[in-house]
DNA sequence: CACAAAAGTAAACACAGTCCACATACGCTA
DNA sequence: TAGCGTATGTGGACTGTGTTTACTTTTGTG
């Protein structure tokens, strides 16, 4: 008795769908590419609004997919967004890699290396000034640690960690940094930008006018190259 | 998500019952100071899950009281979590404070001066360390800007950008700093200690060891010091 | 071509935040 | 001292989220 209504039930809503939702968005019962189609929305939702605008059962409706999809790909909330997490960093180490190819190795190797510091430093704070809500996602939850994960790098292969260490390994091979002051050098340089990111995103200095943190960078960046050595 | 919160939430009854916090029935019809015992909750919360856990239902379960009780002293959830992320933010003034009367100005104006800014650094930094949840909840939301509020001071009426300033007003009093260098020098040195201990909390160094961390901020109040003039 | 595995659906549960209407007791005034 | 307004707390209901269990449909493979 109860089956056979619930069953008519299933079939009729069934229809209702088909013509409704499902058609328009979705010829097939399989979505084809619903782990990527979920992670995109996750990074929309994380560019609009930060890592706690991560809404799974939000994403799957984008997708045009029933809520428990999702966990035919994730096995919960928590690691949608760490997926969206490493789209984030993926897209940081893009932002950095722009400014980086804008120095070019000429006859001055100090100036070259004094360059991509600051290349580094200053795409660093531009991506977080640009784009907060992936930034703060990048760095929102517990991450793995330094793990060469291909999806956080772009298209050198460089995660941003490492594009810095590029840098600092400029700075000391045109004689720039002695090589103790060079270990370990990267946490340095990295808190310091880190630091002004998030003080400027979501800290006290978050009323703060875009150019004037940009300008406190620049500064930043100086004290670095000057106090490193 | 949702069984990381039940799983807190787990713990956080247990601790209540050990208090008997809910099984005694007040007696009084009013609590008489439910505001505060909200954000003692709160606090609590803070501690040991970072601002994400602290629950509204939760905080009035602690107090005995029903969830809409709490509508009675906050507007919501959103100003519940800025009076505990205040809360926070006092700790940790006060936590800078300690450091701080550990140095006495002696003969040596200069030494008293870096003192100082290594207190400040290095009171920062330890707070952040043994205070994870609580730092990360001082600075998750978007706060209010610089503002007077005594809420988040310690005894000696200052907040920690203020404490800051102190030390980098006796750096220049004792001719460590130009007065040009030292415009704004709060930030860039802010933003170093910040950006280390959010990166050492929940960025890609939280499995570092926390002497290493500390040990890297002895090499960044250096840096400092050396790199703001 | 059968059938197991993969991928999606439906229904239900617990919990959070919040709004509405209602109850109670505290404190002031008459 | 009685009355009454208001601050404070209660109860119930609604929406939205994450998650689990049981079911259905498709696909690819032997």
């Amino acid at each position: 008795m109860l089956s056979t209504i619930s069953l008519s039930r299933y079939t009729l809503l069934k229809q209702a769908m088909k013509k409704n939702v499902i058609l328009e968005k979705r010829k097939t019962f399989r979505h084809g590419d619903l782990r990527n189609a979920l992670v995109a929305a996750g990074l929309e939702m994380a560019r609009a609004g930060g890592p706690n605008a991560v809404i799974l059962r939000e994403a799957t409706r984008q997708a045009g997919v029933s809520p428990n999809a999702a966990y035919r790909h994730f096995a919960g909330q928590a690691e949608l967004l760490d997926a969206v997490r490493s789209a984030c960093l993926s897209r940081l180490a893009a932002a950095i890699e722009d400014e980086m190819k804008k120095c070019r190795p000429g006859r001055d190797s100090q100036a070259f290396a004094r360059k991509s510091l600051r290349a580094v430093g200053m795409g660093y704070l531009g991506f977080a000034m640009s784009e907060p809500g992936m930034f703060r996602t990048a760095f929102s939850v517990p991450p793995p640690v330094h793990e060469q994960n291909p999806a956080n790098t772009a298209s050198m292969g460089l995660n941003p960690f490492q594009l810095l260490s590029l840098a600092l390994d400029r700075m000391q091979e045109s004689g720039l940094l002695g090589k103790k002051d060079r270990k370990d050098a990267e946490y340095l340089a990295w808190s310091t930008v880190h630091g002004l990111a998030l003080l400027a995103l979501e800290g006290p200095l978050h009323k703060m006018p875009r150019e004037i943190v940009l300008a406190l960078g620049e500064r930043l960046v100086v004290m670095v190259e000057r106090g490193l050595s």
